[in-house]
DNA sequence: GATCTATGTAGAT
DNA sequence: TCTACCTAGATCG
């Protein structure tokens, strides 16, 4: 389930887990040479980066996970179970391991490599140093839609299809307005209101973006479970009551993925 | 059991 | 703009 939220909190669990003492490295799969280099290292620290993890050995050494569409770590306690299906990395501390299935990209980096990776990513709203100025510098310019900008990794990093939805319903926006003709204030309500909801992604675990007095539970409508863990407006669910005011929510297919909006709720 | 779909990206065309 | 890649859960029969 992975948006920047998915990789910050696993950023943070495998940092409480296997950080600051060796670790036991493999690729039961065997599609990972890597291992080998830091198979028995300490594992200095981990980071995320949109929706990219690292996993930082030394200045020769970083493991650079992309999950993908797919791509998923499961937990286990040691003793290690035999590895089960196509386990691309294996990672064990001193109590417990991870295992990496069906990631897009799980490669060693050098330093130099974890540069370039940064150079091609815009400002991540769940870092402290991001500089959302970088992204509107973009986004003032293009004459692209909002809502394709706000899925370009180079734009902003860690921004996904959900986010994307749901950021833009929250504020009435059309989601096919061009960047150039969004406007600064509006710019810096969405990337406000990013840092605000990624964040809670976070903590939570999946992403909740409904608030209080549309909540379908607590308004006495049905219960409501989104398929992908939490409550939202509109994501996923095309032809489906608008939550605030009842009209269908519509569905387009943008750069090949879908998008969701209230035609109501973000007029042109 | 078969089929469909997906919170993503790279590379070819 | 299209396809390939990779896995798992939901849905269909």
């Amino acid at each position: 389930m992975p948006e920047g939220h998915t990789l910050h909190r696993l950023a943070l669990l495998h940092q409480r887990r296997y950080a600051g003492s060796a670790v036991s490295v493999s690729s039961p799969q065997g599609r990972f040479a890597g291992w080998s280099t830091v198979d028995g290292r300490t594992l200095e620290s981990v980071e995320a980066v949109g929706k990219h993890l690292l996993h930082r050995y030394g200045p020769d050494a970083t493991v650079h996970v992309h999950l993908g569409l797919y791509g998923a770590f499961t937990e286990f306690t040691l003793p290690a179970p035999v590895p089960t299906g196509q386990v691309r990395m294996r990672v064990i501390g001193s109590k417990t391991g991870t295992d990496l299935r069906g990631p897009t990209a799980c490669e060693l980096l050098t330093e130099d490599g974890v540069e370039r990776l940064f150079a091609r990513l815009g400002p991540d709203p769940l870092r402290d140093d991001a500089e959302p100025d970088r992204a509107w510098s973009r986004i003032s310019r293009s004459r692209t839609p909002i809502a394709a900008l706000l899925m370009d990794q180079s734009v902003l990093a860690g921004v996904g299809n959900v986010y994307r939805a749901e950021v833009l319903f929250r504020h009435g926006i059309d989601p096919m307005v061009a960047g150039r003709q969004l406007g600064a204030e509006r710019w810096r309500v969405i990337w406000d209101d990013l840092v605000g909801l990624m964040r809670a992604g976070v903590r939570a675990g999946r992403i909740d973006t409904v608030a209080a007095e549309h909540d379908p539970v607590a308004t006495g409508r049905a219960p409501r479970k989104d398929r992908h863990g939490g409550e939202v407006y509109v994501y996923r669910r095309a032809g489906q009551p608008c939550l605030v005011c009842s009209t269908p929510v519509a569905s387009n297919q943008l750069a090949g993925r879908t998008l969701y909006w209230c035609p109501a709720c973000q007029p042109e």
